[in-house]
DNA sequence: CGATGAAATTGGTCCGACAATCTGATGATT
DNA sequence: AATCATCAGATTGTCGGACCAATTTCATCG
C-alpha cells in the first residue's frame, strides 16, 4: 500500500494528487458486484482527463514532467507513461520528446488510437463523410429542438467567423471556425454522444484529407450553408436544420472527393465477406 | 538504433516481429510533410492489433506474457507495457494480473478509455439510445442497400439463434446473440465506421445498464423486431430496414428506461452552456 | 476424490541508467 | 545586424533489473 499514500510532496503539485482509493459506493443493484480494483495509472487518466475536461489545463497548456507528476501523484514515472499513452490514444494529450507533454483537445477523439488499430492506408473517404453526414444531420435536427440561447449564440459567432475568414482569404482560418462551428452544433445537441462521435469523425477524416478547402470556390457555398443551419436551428426547426445540413455534408463531400486520385467509386458490397 | 534490429530471437515468436522502420512512402502532395517518428509501443500495438483484427488471434485467446513479447519484439517490457494499454483502452485486449492477456474483441470499441474519461458517473440513458438509434437505423438502411448474400446469412443465422435463445428462456445467451446480430447488420452497412460506432455504444451501454433484458416479455417482441429487420434487408428495402430498426431501438429504449430510478426525464438544454 | 497449501507463473510497480530529441543561449561568421 | 554553428540543459524514449501482488498449477494430505 505504497501507492496511495498520499505524501506530501513539493513544488507545485496542489493540482495534482491521487485521491483516496475509493472503493465503489454507486448504488450495487446486486450483491456479488464485479469488483474493479483500480490500477494506478487508472486514477491518474481520470485526474489527468479531469482537469482538462473542465478547463483548469487549457488547449497548447504543457503538463508538468513525467517525473514531477510521478511525485506528485506518489507513483512511478513508469505509471505515468502509461497513463500517458491512454491520454495520447483519446487524443487528449500529446508527449513530445525533449520537449514535454501537451494538451491537444478538451474532448476526447480516439482518432489516433484507430489510426494505429484499423490499418495505416487511407480508407474510403465516402465511407467517412457517409458516416458524418448521419452523424451530423441528426445532430443539427437536435440542436434545433434542444438548443440554448448561449448555445445558439456560439453557433451564429462561429458561422460569422467562417464568413469573415473567406472575405480574408484566410482558409487556415476557415478550417478552425468550420471546426469550431461544427463542435457548437453538435454540442447544442445536448448528447454528448454526439459531441465526441463528430468530433472524432472530423478529426479523423482531416487526417486522411488534410487538403480539404483549397478551392475559395467551395468555401464560399459552405458559408451559405452555415447561414442556413444557423438560421434552422435558431428558429427552431429541426427539420430545415436537418436538411441545411444534409446539403452542406453532401456538397462537401462532392467537393472533396472530386478532388480525390480515381479510388472506389462507391461499390455495393464492400467488407470482403467470405 | 537497438530498437528495430531485428535479431534473431528464441522460440515461438514467428509471428511476433517488429517491422522495419517504415518510412512514409505514400503520395506527398506538397513539399515539407510532416515527418512522423514511429515509437516503438506504436508498432507493437500496430502488429497486435492487426493479427486481432485479421483473426490469427480470437476472441478469448492468451497472448504470450509481456516478457515473451518483449523479447519477440525485441523492446523492453515496459514498451510492450505501454502498447499493452493502448489496445486495452482500445477494448481489444485485457490484461489480468497473475493471469495474462487476453483477446476480448476482434473490433475496436473505445468504451473503457471513454469511461476512464468522460466520467465515472452514469450519464442519462436516454441519450446513449437517442445515439444508438441514429446510428443503428441509418446501418440498418445502408445494409439492405449493400448487404452480400453472406453478411445476409449471418444476419439470419443471428436473427434465429435469439429466437431459439429466447424459446430456452435463456437470456444470457439472448443478450450475446442480440449483440451478434446488431453487429452482423452494421458490418453488412459496409461502412467500417457504423461497425465501430454501433458497437462502441452498444458495449457503452452495457457496462452502464447490465441489467437490460430481464423480463422475458421485452424479448419476445424483440425477436418479432429482428425478423422485420431482417425481411426488410433480405428484400433491399431501406425504407422498411429503417422503420424496422427504429421501431425496435425505440421500443427496447422505452423497456429500459421504464425500469431505471427515476432521473433525468428529457430536459432540455443539457450540457451547462455559458 | 476433494481440500489444502506451497511453488511457479504473470501482470503491477518501482528504481536507476542511458539514448534521442528538443530548447534556448552563446558565440562565430558573413 | 543578421544568420548559422555549437553547446549545455531539459525532457521524453528505452532499457534492464528487482520486487510485490494476484493468479494458476500441482504435489500433498486427509
Amino acid at each position: 500500500m505504497s501507492t496511495t499514500n498520499a505524501k506530501s510532496h513539493s513544488g507545485n503539485g496542489s493540482r495534482f494528487d491521487l485521491d483516496p482509493p475509493r472503493e465503489p459506493v454507486s448504488a450495487e443493484r446486486s450483491p456479488y458486484q464485479a469488483i474493479t480494483v483500480s490500477r494506478s495509472y487508472e486514477q491518474v487518466v481520470r485526474q489527468i482527463a479531469a482537469l482538462i475536461r473542465t478547463g483548469q489545463l487549457r488547449s497548447g497548456e504543457r503538463l508538468p514532467t513525467e517525473r514531477e507528476l510521478g511525485s506528485a501523484f506518489g507513483v512511478s514515472r513508469g505509471v505515468v507513461r502509461e497513463a500517458v499513452k491512454v491520454l495520447g490514444a483519446l487524443g487528449l494529450v500529446e508527449a513530445r520528446q525533449g520537449s514535454g507533454i501537451y494538451v491537444l483537445h478538451d474532448i476526447p477523439t480516439v482518432t489516433r488510437a484507430f489510426t494505429l488499430s484499423v490499418s495505416p492506408d487511407a480508407e474510403s473517404v465516402e465511407r467517412l463523410f457517409e458516416f458524418r453526414r448521419t452523424l451530423e444531420v441528426e445532430a443539427a435536427a437536435l440542436a434545433a429542438r434542444r438548443r440554448t440561447e448561449a448555445q445558439l449564440a456560439e453557433i451564429v459567432a462561429a458561422s460569422e467567423a467562417t464568413a469573415r475568414a473567406v472575405e480574408l482569404g484566410d482558409l487556415e482560418a476557415f478550417g478552425a471556425f468550420d471546426n469550431v462551428f461544427h463542435g457548437a452544433v453538435a454540442r447544442a445537441s445536448g448528447n454528448p454522444y454526439f459531441e465526441v462521435a463528430v468530433a472524432t469523425a472530423r478529426q479523423m477524416q482531416q487526417d486522411v484529407v488534410p487538403f480539404i478547402s483549397d478551392r475559395i470556390g467551395s468555401v464560399r457555398s459552405a458559408i451559405l450553408h452555415h447561414q442556413n443551419i444557423t438560421a434552422a436551428i435558431g428558429a427552431r426547426d429541426p427539420e430545415a436544420a436537418a436538411r441545411a445540413m444534409a446539403e452542406h455534408i453532401v456538397y462537401t463531400s462532392g467537393a472533396v472527393t472530386a478532388r480525390l486520385p480515381e479510388e472506389t467509386p462507391i461499390e455495393a458490397g464492400v467488407g470482403g465477406g467470405a
